[in-house]
DNA sequence: ACAGCAGATTACATCGTTGGAACGAATTTG
DNA sequence: CAAATTCGTTCCAACGATGTAATCTGCTGT
């Protein structure tokens, strides 16, 4: 910077205002300047305007897993919001586990960002009060409600309602709850096991707790496991609401290994609208999150924060529209049977 | 730290001799200053520290789209490796625009981090000197041989040439190149169809070009697309070598939707060992690249090139090891036919 | 008892940038 | 025409850490 301002016959702060666009530059120095840096290929050294003016343009994304399709494709909605920005995005996998997600969260690497957005797993309701660090932070996620902070999230309650209804209004009527978690009321599994139930209610069905089938997680590999366990208890049903894609996928193949049709057998709907599920056999209807509104609204809610002055002091809630996607997994059959 | 220097009545700089491990302090002074550091909360300003000392401890990985399972696992593998190592990684996605990667690398961004691992897609061999930056790189895929930079990959050719004779050793001998570049030499398509001549040559059989069907872009829509094209054009094939496993995937659903069963009608066989593989109906073979064995090496290098006096000054090339894992979809049917 | 020396600690300068006050020049005002 | 105002630029200090060199201890050997 200062070969430029040399080069440019000015003072090394006029070349600072120049870059920052301060206003009262008279636009020959500003060009003279411009032209200076273009020859010389000055660029701005980061961590000194960081460490001067406390902004680094990076904010963190706490994740459980990549390799998880719907955390892929969260964080690549991010960071092309981010991108669009002008920030960049530091991804930092927690697998989920509490300690792991505190560790991040207290860690130095806090004080390099200029916000996190915490897709929270690992910590609950209790824990709010963790989340409570000078850091600006936007939640994700369903773990904390009511807490200090920001939280964006989709409608679990009513996309889950919505995708049992799916299933009731193409007549089936035995349908799986694959996902829940027994004794947990937040979290995705518990909001989506009661719009599950105020679907049923609202049809004037009973709800049979022996359809809710436990699944603590929610890989592919769970959901085969779990199913295979569902067939051999002979339990009958003809339809499944599966509380993510890779659970409907993973029970999907393994119904499709017994001999069973989909959807003719079993219907089944899925949760998230993965990439993948426009490409399985049969492809798989589910639930459109929201994903991009959610990924957009959380870094806009983020800057604010970082920014101080544009947000309310209280702490903002915003659920995102979700969409029924209507695919051959719960397409109509011309008639269809019951099962073992 | 001038508080806990206060507060462990030393100097600023011997707390920044404890924070650095230092050689010569005294055990007593030690357990003084961390004490210090522990009451009061005390955490190092990563901004500072990186003017000062020229180093961030972040590495940037460039990637076309975190959106493709093989780049998300990529991403997954450098990340855990990288974070064993102290590091954090920021991502970048350059959608394999040629004017994006270059924006990315001469962009102010690269000059907050240690270095750069490319996973090169919109530059080729001739643009091998615009990837000589400040910054230490190390290159990932195929584009860029012989350039100035380290360089990381997999046996494209022999991996392709085993997943062929894969397939021949199946009784297949039609065989499909699937996902061609026509007049790439270099580049993975390139070289996996390299792969396949070989083993057609190896095996006394004729190479036709008819069969090289070419897919551009190598997600799983194309490979839908293209094989119906191949479907409608009635060309006689009893197996397929797809160049990845979205092409793979989105090839056997369309082939099963037009009444082909794999693998009695056709054999088929991916490339890149994606997730999904194992679940697909039905699952497929594919070869395992050896991704964690790449992204360790390829962050090991970076880490040797950034400390400087570990590697030696001539660009280095590193091969991993890659396996063939077969799987239902190349199973050895009890009696198979041709197709249309 | 004192020079000599190594180990432990400190003072100071510095990394590259930006905020704020001060400054000189140009312009407007009474 | 002098004084007040605005504009454009410069000077200086500071952000929080670390490298270098200097300093201060306490110990050894003669």
């Amino acid at each position: 910077m200062r070969d430029v301002a040399q080069a440019a016959d000015v003072s090394i702060k006029t070349v600072s205002n120049v870059i920052n666009e301060h206003p009262n530059i008279k636009t020959g120095t500003r060009e003279r300047v411009l032209l200076a840096i273009e020859k010389l290929g000055y660029q701005p050294n980061l961590s000194a305007r960081g460490l001067r003016s406390g902004r680094t343009d990076v904010i963190s994304l706490i994740i459980p897993d990549l390799k998880n399709a719907y955390f892929a494709e969260l964080a690549d909605a991010v960071m092309t919001a981010a991108s669009k920005r002008g920030k960049v995005v530091i991804i930092e996998q927690s697998g989920g586990l509490r300690e792991r997600e505190l560790e991040i969260l207290h860690g130095p690497r806090m004080r390099m960002v200029d916000g996190v957005l915490y897709s929270v797993l690992g910590l609950s309701q209790e824990d709010a009060d963790l989340i409570d660090i000078p850091t600006p932070i936007v939640l994700l996620g369903e773990r904390i409600f009511h807490g200090p902070a920001d939280h964006v999230t989709m409608q679990n309650i009513e996309a889950s309602q919505a995708a049992t209804e799916h299933l009731l209004q193409r007549g089936r009527t035995k349908l799986l709850a694959f996902g829940a978690h027994r004794n947990e009321v937040i979290g995705s599994a518990g909001l989506r096991l009661e719009g599950y139930r105020r679907a049923l209610r609202n049809a004037g069905l009973e709800y049979r707790d022996e359809l809710a089938i436990d699944v603590q997680l929610w890989h592919r590999s769970d959901g085969a496991q779990a199913m295979r366990q569902v067939l051999e208890s002979g339990l009958a049903f003809d339809g499944v609401v599966a509380f993510n894609d890779s659970l409907a996928l993973g029970a999907m193949r393994v119904m499709q290994d017994a001999g069973l049709k989909i959807p003719e057998d079993v219907a089944i709907i899925g949760f998230d609208d993965i990439d993948e599920t426009r490409y399985s056999l049969p492809t798989l209807s589910t639930i459109d999150p929201g994903r991009r509104e959610i990924a957009e609204t959380a870094v806009v809610m983020l800057l604010e924060r970082i920014e101080g002055a544009a947000a309310p002091a209280a702490a903002r809630e915003f659920e995102a529209e979700f969409k029924v996607i209507s695919r051959e997994s719960t397409a109509i059959p011309s008639s269809h049977g019951a099962n073992a």
